[in-house]
DNA sequence: TTTTTATAAAATGTAGATATTTTTGCAAAA
DNA sequence: TTTTGCAAAAATATCTACATTTTATAAAAA
């Protein structure tokens, strides 16, 4: 009785099972989408898997070429550079205005938030912990955002997330998995914390972006020794 | 030689087709979006319909329920207003950075499509101006949201617009019929022109807001007395 | 009225037909 | 022998028509 939207047809299942096989890399950029492949792994008719690829072409995650199918779409240091930068700027314009018109209530959650994804560092298989860890910090960022008040503001914040995730993928396992990264990120998100509170939102905006542009160069250097498409 | 992406398949039309009579009001917001109704109308099959539409849903203008059909996506008060907010926000920031940014030839385009803006007031039936000063005045601002120098911010700002196209398609006929509204808009893009040339960046910012935000209750007055729906 | 049941309408999915592109095989020229 | 051009075949993408499932409508019974 709650909930709105009850996903249920097959475009949305192929949707959602290709878009997890294409951001946690199943598909290599620049893979041929061949239908008959398609068809047989999400056993589904060619008819919603169209749909699913016409959706992913939509957020830039596919690329469509008439008569000729569908491909994973490319990854270049070029394109990694004006995505996070692109991103960092919308964030730290939306963290700007959450610190101005954000409430009480906003700073319960931003609090909360922060200290649960403190509480990460605790016994976990390697895997289990990257998972926990990725969900909590994106929940942490998800909460300052939302104090700017606009649904607009981010819906367009979740399309660059998700435009970035290819490449936050990269960076995740190199930070989650070193202790040193890791408490330098506890670090940021505690000075993080404490400008949001002090009221200060043109500093929490220069902070903000420079938090968001700090994978920038770690993803750029992965990226060059792997060789662009990350082979395993 | 020049083109990349030659649009030919049934789906890219179909789905040209339908965006343009959503936007241009063939089709009223909360209309059914019926399967028999569209297909007959573009003499197209179910298969390459249903592509169209679920790329509509994707950019909101069109809202999909399972097994229950689509409909032109309302319209209300309260998503123009969060709209034109987050529009502005956005263009305001993409002014910030051009200006910072933008070296001669971005100077030179600006002024360029600002003097072709400003000569429309002649001879023209009274539809054809308003095609001409629109597609000007929409030459206009992306030739200083050009200046940015990021491909994916000038893509946000295009989901932006389209979003925004069916209640700016309101206010452009109040605008563009009336003499004084339209001389007041010259003002405002002169003083743009100024600014944006002065490489005051923080001022050029502020203004740009201002301007993206002006139309809003025009468009709310419009929308109050016509009841939401406007209805020819 | 309210509920139930039957009927019609509509959305969704599958399978097969058609059109396009790519590959392959072969022959002629260098 | 190697390379180039061409034609046939295979692979692939795309579309339409039909079948299935679900939802909406209307009539009948309580």
């Amino acid at each position: 009785m709650s909930d709105k939207e009850g996903k249920s047809n097959l475009a949305d299942i192929a949707y959602g099972l290709l878009k997890r096989d294409i951001t946690e890399g199943a598909f290599i950029p620049g893979d041929k989408l061949l239908m008959s492949a398609l068809r047989e792994r999400y056993e589904i008719g060619a008819g919603p898997m169209r749909e699913a690829l016409s959706r992913l072409v939509a957020e830039r995650l596919v690329t469509a070429e008439s008569q000729k199918g569908f491909r994973v779409a490319p990854m270049s240091i070029e394109e990694l550079k004006d995505i996070y930068f692109a991103r960092a700027q919308l964030e730290a314009m939306i963290t700007e205005l959450a610190v101005a018109r954000g409430d009480e209530s906003w700073e319960a959650g931003v609090i909360a938030s922060a200290h649960t994804l403190s509480k990460v560092t605790e016994v976990h298989s390697a895997e289990e912990m990257l998972g926990l860890w990725d969900s909590r910090h994106k929940a942490f960022h998800l909460a300052i955002a939302k104090g700017c008040g606009s649904a607009k503001l981010l819906e367009l914040r979740l399309t660059m997330l998700e435009q970035a995730e290819r490449y936050r993928q990269l960076w995740l396992r190199q930070t989650v998995f070193s202790a040193a990264a890791l408490e330098t990120k506890r670090d940021e998100h505690r000075q993080l914390v404490d400008v949001l509170l002090s009221g200060d939102s043109t500093k929490a905006r220069r902070m903000m972006f420079e938090h968001m542009m700090n994978p920038v160069p770690i993803i750029s250097e992965i990226m060059a020794t792997r060789g662009l498409t990350r082979g395993e």
